[in-house]
DNA sequence: TGTTGATCATGT
DNA sequence: ACATGATCAACA
Protein backbone atom coordinates (compact mmCIF):
# COMPACT_ATOMS: atom_id res chain seq x y z
CA UNK A 1 0.00 0.00 0.00
CA UNK A 2 1.05 3.43 -0.87
CA UNK A 3 0.55 6.24 2.14
CA UNK A 4 1.42 9.72 1.47
CA UNK A 5 4.08 11.67 3.86
CA UNK A 6 1.28 13.38 5.52
CA UNK A 7 0.09 9.56 6.50
CA UNK A 8 3.23 8.28 7.62
CA UNK A 9 3.81 11.39 9.58
CA UNK A 10 0.33 10.80 11.39
CA UNK A 11 1.67 7.50 12.00
CA UNK A 12 4.68 8.05 13.50
CA UNK A 13 2.72 10.68 15.47
CA UNK A 14 0.02 8.18 16.99
CA UNK A 15 2.94 5.92 18.33
CA UNK A 16 4.34 8.81 20.11
CA UNK A 17 0.95 9.66 21.24
CA UNK A 18 0.64 6.02 22.45
CA UNK A 19 3.60 6.72 24.73
CA UNK A 20 1.94 8.80 26.89
CA UNK A 21 1.86 7.70 31.22
CA UNK A 22 4.74 5.38 30.77
CA UNK A 23 7.45 6.53 32.83
CA UNK A 24 10.90 5.88 30.45
CA UNK A 25 11.90 3.21 32.81
CA UNK A 26 9.07 1.07 31.87
CA UNK A 27 10.00 2.10 28.05
CA UNK A 28 13.42 0.91 28.80
CA UNK A 29 12.09 -2.50 30.01
CA UNK A 30 9.84 -3.04 26.49
CA UNK A 31 12.73 -2.30 24.52
CA UNK A 32 15.07 -4.57 26.56
CA UNK A 33 17.60 -1.51 27.98
CA UNK A 34 18.58 -2.09 31.26
CA UNK A 35 17.71 1.74 32.75
CA UNK A 36 20.54 3.17 34.04
CA UNK A 37 19.96 5.33 37.68
CA UNK A 38 21.26 8.26 37.42
CA UNK A 39 21.23 10.15 33.72
CA UNK A 40 25.12 11.87 34.28
CA UNK A 41 26.29 8.74 32.01
CA UNK A 42 23.36 8.60 29.97
CA UNK A 43 22.22 12.29 28.90
CA UNK A 44 20.92 11.68 25.21
CA UNK A 45 19.31 7.89 26.12
CA UNK A 46 15.89 9.70 26.58
CA UNK A 47 16.27 10.86 23.25
CA UNK A 48 17.75 7.70 21.90
CA UNK A 49 15.21 5.53 23.48
CA UNK A 50 12.25 7.52 21.67
CA UNK A 51 13.87 7.38 18.62
CA UNK A 52 14.41 3.87 18.26
CA UNK A 53 10.58 3.25 19.46
CA UNK A 54 9.32 5.31 16.89
CA UNK A 55 11.92 3.98 14.18
CA UNK A 56 14.30 7.28 13.78
CA UNK A 57 16.34 6.79 10.50
CA UNK A 58 19.20 9.19 10.38
CA UNK A 59 21.11 7.66 12.91
CA UNK A 60 24.54 9.91 13.60
CA UNK A 61 23.46 12.13 9.95
CA UNK A 62 23.41 15.86 9.70
CA UNK A 63 19.93 14.88 9.01
CA UNK A 64 16.22 15.13 10.52
CA UNK A 65 15.03 11.69 12.20
CA UNK A 66 12.90 10.87 9.44
CA UNK A 67 14.81 12.31 6.18
CA UNK A 68 12.02 11.13 3.52
CA UNK A 69 9.44 12.86 5.34
CA UNK A 70 11.80 15.86 6.63
CA UNK A 71 10.29 15.20 10.28
CA UNK A 72 12.72 15.97 13.62
CA UNK A 73 12.08 13.99 16.98
CA UNK A 74 12.81 16.02 19.85
CA UNK A 75 12.07 15.16 23.35
CA UNK A 76 12.12 17.95 25.78
CA UNK A 77 12.11 17.57 29.31
CA UNK A 78 9.47 20.26 31.20
CA UNK A 79 8.64 20.39 34.86
CA UNK A 80 4.89 19.85 36.39
CA UNK A 81 4.12 23.80 34.75
CA UNK A 82 4.73 22.71 31.27
CA UNK A 83 8.43 24.74 31.37
CA UNK A 84 11.44 23.69 29.10
CA UNK A 85 14.37 22.54 31.86
CA UNK A 86 16.78 22.52 28.88
CA UNK A 87 17.46 23.87 25.80
CA UNK A 88 17.11 22.47 22.80
CA UNK A 89 20.37 20.91 20.69
CA UNK A 90 19.26 21.62 16.90
CA UNK A 91 22.41 21.02 14.92
CA UNK A 92 26.26 21.29 14.20
CA UNK A 93 27.30 25.23 14.02
CA UNK A 94 30.11 25.40 11.68
CA UNK A 95 32.60 27.29 12.07
CA UNK A 96 35.12 27.06 9.33
CA UNK A 97 34.02 30.05 7.20
CA UNK A 98 34.27 28.25 3.53
CA UNK A 99 32.02 25.44 5.36
CA UNK A 100 29.32 27.84 5.95
CA UNK A 101 26.32 28.51 3.09
CA UNK A 102 24.70 31.96 3.57
CA UNK A 103 21.22 29.84 2.32
CA UNK A 104 18.69 29.64 5.61
CA UNK A 105 16.73 27.55 3.54
CA UNK A 106 19.57 25.42 2.51
CA UNK A 107 20.74 24.77 6.15
CA UNK A 108 20.64 22.46 8.29
CA UNK A 109 18.94 24.15 10.82
CA UNK A 110 16.01 25.00 8.32
CA UNK A 111 15.42 21.39 7.34
CA UNK A 112 15.69 20.19 10.67
CA UNK A 113 13.38 22.87 12.53
CA UNK A 114 10.57 23.24 9.55
CA UNK A 115 8.69 19.89 11.05
CA UNK A 116 9.44 18.73 14.58
CA UNK A 117 7.09 15.73 16.58
CA UNK A 118 7.58 17.49 20.04
CA UNK A 119 7.44 14.70 22.85
CA UNK A 120 7.67 16.33 26.38
CA UNK A 121 9.14 14.39 29.18
CA UNK A 122 7.19 14.97 32.30
CA UNK A 123 9.91 15.90 35.24
CA UNK A 124 8.18 15.88 39.13
CA UNK A 125 10.80 16.57 40.68
CA UNK A 126 13.82 18.73 39.01
CA UNK A 127 15.96 18.53 42.19
CA UNK A 128 15.50 14.47 42.08
CA UNK A 129 15.48 13.14 38.16
CA UNK A 130 15.98 9.72 37.19
CA UNK A 131 14.48 7.86 34.09
CA UNK A 132 12.51 6.13 36.35
CA UNK A 133 10.62 9.91 37.68
CA UNK A 134 10.22 10.87 33.94
CA UNK A 135 6.50 10.54 32.39
CA UNK A 136 5.68 10.86 28.82
CA UNK A 137 3.37 13.78 27.84
CA UNK A 138 1.52 14.28 25.13
CA UNK A 139 3.24 14.12 21.99
CA UNK A 140 2.19 16.94 19.27
CA UNK A 141 3.37 18.24 15.81
CA UNK A 142 5.20 21.59 15.02
CA UNK A 143 5.74 24.01 12.58
CA UNK A 144 7.37 27.11 12.91
CA UNK A 145 4.88 30.12 12.44
CA UNK A 146 5.44 33.18 10.10
CA UNK A 147 6.36 35.17 13.09
CA UNK A 148 8.66 32.18 14.53
CA UNK A 149 10.54 31.47 11.56
CA UNK A 150 11.14 35.21 11.09
CA UNK A 151 12.95 35.13 14.31
CA UNK A 152 14.71 31.92 13.80
CA UNK A 153 16.00 33.12 10.31
CA UNK A 154 17.28 36.37 12.31
CA UNK A 155 19.02 34.68 14.51
CA UNK A 156 20.50 32.34 12.08
CA UNK A 157 21.97 35.14 10.01
CA UNK A 158 23.52 37.25 12.32
CA UNK A 159 25.13 34.05 13.88
CA UNK A 160 26.09 32.58 10.60
CA UNK A 161 27.55 35.89 9.22
CA UNK A 162 29.73 36.49 12.19
CA UNK A 163 31.08 32.44 11.59
CA UNK A 164 31.44 33.88 8.04
CA UNK A 165 33.94 37.06 9.34
CA UNK A 166 35.88 34.65 11.15
CA UNK A 167 34.57 35.37 14.47
CA UNK A 168 33.28 32.19 15.62
CA UNK A 169 35.28 32.66 18.64
CA UNK A 170 33.44 36.05 19.97
CA UNK A 171 30.32 34.39 19.10
CA UNK A 172 28.77 33.45 22.82
CA UNK A 173 25.77 32.27 24.37
CA UNK A 174 24.04 35.49 24.68
CA UNK A 175 23.82 36.00 20.64
CA UNK A 176 20.39 35.75 19.14
CA UNK A 177 16.56 35.88 20.76
CA UNK A 178 15.54 32.31 19.61
CA UNK A 179 18.87 30.67 18.85
CA UNK A 180 22.10 30.57 20.65
CA UNK A 181 25.42 28.83 19.59
CA UNK A 182 27.17 26.96 22.76
CA UNK A 183 30.05 24.39 22.71
CA UNK A 184 29.39 20.74 21.70
CA UNK A 185 32.41 18.71 22.06
CA UNK A 186 33.78 15.67 24.10
CA UNK A 187 35.46 18.57 26.58
CA UNK A 188 36.95 21.84 26.09
CA UNK A 189 39.86 20.53 24.85
CA UNK A 190 38.47 19.32 21.59
CA UNK A 191 39.52 21.12 18.40
CA UNK A 192 38.21 22.08 15.28
CA UNK A 193 39.55 24.55 12.41
CA UNK A 194 38.42 27.97 11.76
CA UNK A 195 39.49 31.65 10.40
CA UNK A 196 40.27 34.47 12.46
CA UNK A 197 38.90 38.16 11.15
CA UNK A 198 42.26 38.32 9.23
CA UNK A 199 41.87 34.73 7.78
CA UNK A 200 44.07 32.89 9.42
CA UNK A 201 43.76 29.68 10.32
CA UNK A 202 43.09 28.85 14.23
CA UNK A 203 41.80 25.86 16.29
CA UNK A 204 38.61 26.54 18.18
CA UNK A 205 36.00 24.59 20.34
CA UNK A 206 32.94 22.80 18.25
CA UNK A 207 29.45 24.30 18.74
CA UNK A 208 26.21 23.77 18.05
CA UNK A 209 22.68 25.35 17.32
CA UNK A 210 20.85 25.68 20.81
CA UNK A 211 16.84 26.74 20.76
CA UNK A 212 16.67 28.62 23.87
CA UNK A 213 13.75 28.04 26.54
CA UNK A 214 11.70 30.98 25.87
CA UNK A 215 11.36 29.82 22.63
CA UNK A 216 10.37 26.21 23.46
CA UNK A 217 8.49 27.43 26.01
CA UNK A 218 6.29 29.71 23.65
CA UNK A 219 6.07 26.19 21.58
CA UNK A 220 5.02 24.23 24.44
CA UNK A 221 2.47 27.04 25.36
CA UNK A 222 0.54 26.61 21.85
CA UNK A 223 -0.37 23.14 23.00
C1' DT B 1 19.08 30.19 40.84
C1' DG B 2 19.29 30.77 35.80
C1' DT B 3 22.71 30.47 32.11
C1' DT B 4 26.87 29.55 30.06
C1' DG B 5 30.24 26.64 29.23
C1' DA B 6 31.54 21.71 29.91
C1' DT B 7 30.62 17.07 29.50
C1' DC B 8 28.84 11.99 28.60
C1' DA B 9 27.56 8.11 25.20
C1' DT B 10 27.27 6.16 20.59
C1' DG B 11 28.05 5.68 15.66
C1' DT B 12 30.49 6.98 11.31
C1' DA C 1 37.21 14.61 14.30
C1' DC C 2 32.35 15.12 13.40
C1' DA C 3 27.49 14.44 13.97
C1' DT C 4 23.86 12.57 16.54
C1' DG C 5 21.16 12.07 21.28
C1' DA C 6 21.18 15.44 25.22
C1' DT C 7 22.09 16.94 30.57
C1' DC C 8 25.49 18.31 33.96
C1' DA C 9 27.60 21.57 36.91
C1' DA C 10 30.33 25.73 37.76
C1' DC C 11 29.69 30.41 38.29
C1' DA C 12 27.86 35.07 37.57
Amino acid sequence: MNLTIEQEINIILQKAKNLRGYTLEQLCQAAGILAPKHMTNAKGLSGQLIEYLLGAEAQSRPLPDFPRLNLEIKTIPINLKQQPLETTYVCTAHVLPTKVDYDFYASTLYRKIQHILWLPLIVPDPNHDSLAHRIVGNAFLWRPSPEQLVAIKADWQDLTQMLIFGQAEQVTSHYGQVLQIRPKASNSKMTTESLNERGEKILTLPRGFYLRKTFTQEILLQN
